[in-house]
DNA sequence: CTGAAAGCGCTTACAG
DNA sequence: CTGAAAGCGCTTACAG
């Protein structure tokens, strides 16, 4: 009996444990390869029938198409990167569960990147990441994301990323905003509400454009309502928690000393904290504090830390998902999040 | 005049940005790209002259090869899965920066994979990340890693993986046991060495075999000294701050008070600071805490904390070194990390 | 020690 | 709307 072509069935999917591939697909349900890829590729020149029909073949066998074959063909692979040059754990873990949620049945994973923009082959570093992996797009975090080199690099070799920033410093469709200097305005407004006329004010590295944002919208905000803060009650600090010890000794030592503090972030109000608790000065009865980030470390501090949150997974989601979306989808603004302030107990009006 | 072979050079490489590839190596250096695929993997089976002159031509012209194509013929791509489930940022920050330690500059790169292993799919989700992807490996990090089911269910696709542990509880090539039992033990022994005699311990859920072995290894090492432990000194909590408050109230609240608090984490040992705080119970003087981390929190806590610092950095590079090292390579004992005891100044000798 | 052929699982470019 | 051919950049299996 002459060889004949016997009618296909799930029964002739590959044995032995291998998975199914796209010539499996075409096979079974009868189709051509490319119409398999047609529908993988969400083409709309497929009839609907055929699409259903397929499609549920695809289910009932637990087909997906294989990244790297596609990754190959388009030249392109199915990973975001991370870039980030940051120390703060939770803020990096925040993001990448934030990125994680924008690629969630995407197809695409997250590769992470944590670089050092001070050391000389950083954006070498990141190119050669991006270039070997032929990556699909990266997210840049502060602070490495306001490195203009780095951008200008990642423009020159067609690589697409989103920029994370306190301002927007890009095209909106690269751009993610988190206006930290609108949170640093209300900490500000705050703290004149419960009456505080002597504030203080201890920065980040004037090098970080976060910290220019914070420091500027709490100056601002002040001046404003009619406070202008003196040089000697701004000190900038290194956004670490010793850098905060001793920009709060200089404040507290004197026996003129402010009434609030409002630090660039958590870490430098742990510091705060510190020097308050060892000179024996109360907080919030005679000294209210006010923290930037809303870490963990806000709540697990005595007394428990008000501070400024931002919404850094959103932000990591926003900057994913943007990454992700078709090529001609129109952006008209740059997407934008917004801190707030928590008020815990570090704060009460002066005595 | 007829077509003729002109003798390559690097000049003769492809224009307009693109990557050179496996075929202009060959071509370039006139060898069959077979040779230079064994160059690419290392394989003896090359003259040596042979090797130098294509890897000479190699870093010339800047060519890697394509990660992606690789994969596909290998049906294995060169990626590493880090599998976790675990709140603490730190301790996933550093986990991710010592396995990035390991690969950087392997060509392999670092996928994170966060997971709830309370969750019923979760295990199905791991299994479409490993095989959709064709992951070379995967770590596994606690709680996780303690999950017997995620492992048998990785060794049945044939998935190679490693276990991070504070106990062996697999073969030794797939281990990498963190010893925390001595790290309690340690913390122990000091407490008795400054002169404590009524001790009370916050244990982590038992549920957690870190938790177990923190708690016997604490305990067991009392006891050796002769010192048993009542059960009413011994509470169990949920490694979270918001349990540890609930454990120190009912440790701190009765007049017979103990005078020193070993905790599961630096968490909880943060929640026995609020308590005691609020209280006016003066750590050290009336309270000598220890916890177990040695999480940033320790240092910014005030007084800074006395905790068991976990080498978690150097435990991801080794659990991922494992991953991408020769298949055959020998792995007589199980990998091994101790933690050890960072005094700071919530301890003292009882007054 | 080296090489020519076939194949990994997809997509692109072209044709109908 | 659908398909047959060629190709992405590598490796495997076989031959010498």
């Amino acid at each position: 009996m002459p060889a004949r072509k016997k009618p296909e069935s799930p029964a002739a999917l590959p044995t032995g444990g291998k998975a199914a591939t796209i010539n499996d697909i075409a096979r079974l349900s009868g189709v051509s390869k490319k119409t398999v890829s047609r529908i993988i590729n969400h083409s709309p020149l497929v009839r609907k029938d055929t699409r259903e029909k397929v499609e549920a073949l695809m289910r009932e066998v637990g087909y997906s198409p294989d990244p790297m074959a596609r990754g190959l063909a388009f030249r392109r692979s199915f990973l975001i990167g991370m870039v980030y040059d940051n120390p703060t754990a939770q803020y990096i873990v925040n993001m990448q569960y934030g990125a994680l949620d924008a690629l969630r049945d995407s197809g695409f994973e997250l590769v992470v990147h944590p670089c050092d923009s001070r050391s000389p082959g950083y954006i070498d570093g990141v190119r050669r990441f991006v270039q070997q992996q032929k990556l699909h797009g990266v997210m840049l975090v502060p602070r490495a994301s306001e490195d203009q080199a780095l951008a200008d690099m990642l423009a020159e070799i067609g690589c697409r990323y989103t920029r994370i920033a306190s301002v927007s410093m890009d095209t909106p469709a690269r751009m993610v905003v988190t206006h930290d200097r609108d949170g640093a305005a209300e900490a500000a407004e705050y703290l004149l509400s419960l009456g505080h006329t002597d504030i203080a004010l201890i920065t980040g590295p004037a090098a970080y454009r976060s910290s220019i944002e914070r420091t500027d919208g709490f100056v601002q905000a002040l001046a404003k309502r009619g406070l202008e803060l003196p040089k000697s009650r701004i000190i900038e600090a290194g956004y670490t928690f010793e850098s905060g010890v001793v920009a709060a000794e200089k404040l507290l030592s004197g026996k003129h000393r402010p009434t609030a503090i409002f630090t660039g972030n958590d870490e430098m109000a742990a510091g705060v904290y510190k020097v308050a608790m060892r000179a024996g000065i109360s907080i919030p009865r005679q000294l209210s504090v006010v923290g930037f980030d809303d870490s963990p470390l806000a709540s697990r501090l005595w007394p428990s830390l008000t501070s400024v949150r931002r919404n850094t997974r959103d932000t990591g989601r926003t900057a994913a998902a943007m990454l992700i979306q078709p090529e001609g989808t129109p952006m008209l603004a740059a997407a934008s999040i917004r801190p707030h302030l928590v008020i815990r107990d570090s704060s009460q009006p002066p005595e």
